[in-house]
DNA sequence: CTACCGATTGACT
DNA sequence: GTCAATCGGTAGA
């Protein structure tokens, strides 16, 4: 359960994207231990990309963007929280949407702060993560190298293979939509999205 | 201060 | 499939 170090984040967006499929994020909280693999990430990057928040520049929302590698980027979007994890280099203002992940520990923790006993309904989709996990506006700017409350750490390799790997356009944006900076573990139950994107291309 | 909007979700047809 | 609730960030008066 050694957190990943920073030298994994200080890499280039898309790769990192794609490399966080199959880790997994594990959230230590007053409540209780819970963790879930992640199965679908987007890349946003503040160079190319008008639908990243850094596009036009630093503001007090995107601030955590700019810090180091491996710190937490947390918004808000229609009136929900969403993580991100920030990548490349301090600085840039590039950072990985976490969009769903595959239940690990504390399920009965997770349905209680959900107020769902459905287990796709926990962590399929970004808000949905976030709240599973506890995870809120109080976390933006925490440095998940440090393995305290939050991080992420290596699991069994299920994923490893490229075959089971794909890519899409992201889901919700309203620039940009055709670039594929969108990253899924094929046929798994806790992807979101409309079924036509996560089908293998 | 007000007005508009969005990297969403959940309820509904 | 459709659609509206939700609320902090942001821009502009």
């Amino acid at each position: 359960m050694k957190p990943l170090p920073r030298s994994f984040y200080a890499r280039d967006t898309v790769q990192v994207a794609r490399d966080l499929l199959g880790k997994r994020l594990v959230r230590r909280s007053r409540t209780g231990l819970t963790s879930a693999l992640i199965v679908e990430t987007e890349a946003y990057l503040e160079r190319t990309d008008p639908a990243c928040h850094t596009f036009r520049g630093k503001t007090p929302r995107n601030a955590a963007m700019f810090a180091p590698p491996g710190h937490l980027y947390v918004y808000m979007i229609h009136a929900r929280w969403c993580l991100n994890v920030v990548t490349a280099a301090e600085g840039i203002g590039d950072a990985v949407l976490i969009r769903a992940a595959e239940p690990r520990d504390g399920l009965p923790l997770m349905r209680d702060r959900r107020q769902r006993e459905d287990d796709r309904e926990l962590t399929r989709g970004p808000a949905r993560l976030a709240e599973a996990l506890d995870i809120d506006g109080k976390l933006n700017g925490y440095d998940l190298t440090l393995g305290r409350r939050l991080w992420l750490c290596d699991a069994p390799d299920d994923w490893a293979d490229e075959s089971l790997i794909a890519t899409s356009p992201r889901i919700g944006i309203s620039v940009n939509q055709q670039a594929p900076l969108r990253f899924f573990v094929v046929a798994n139950r806790y992807v979101s999205g409309p079924q036509k994107l996560n089908r293998r291309p």
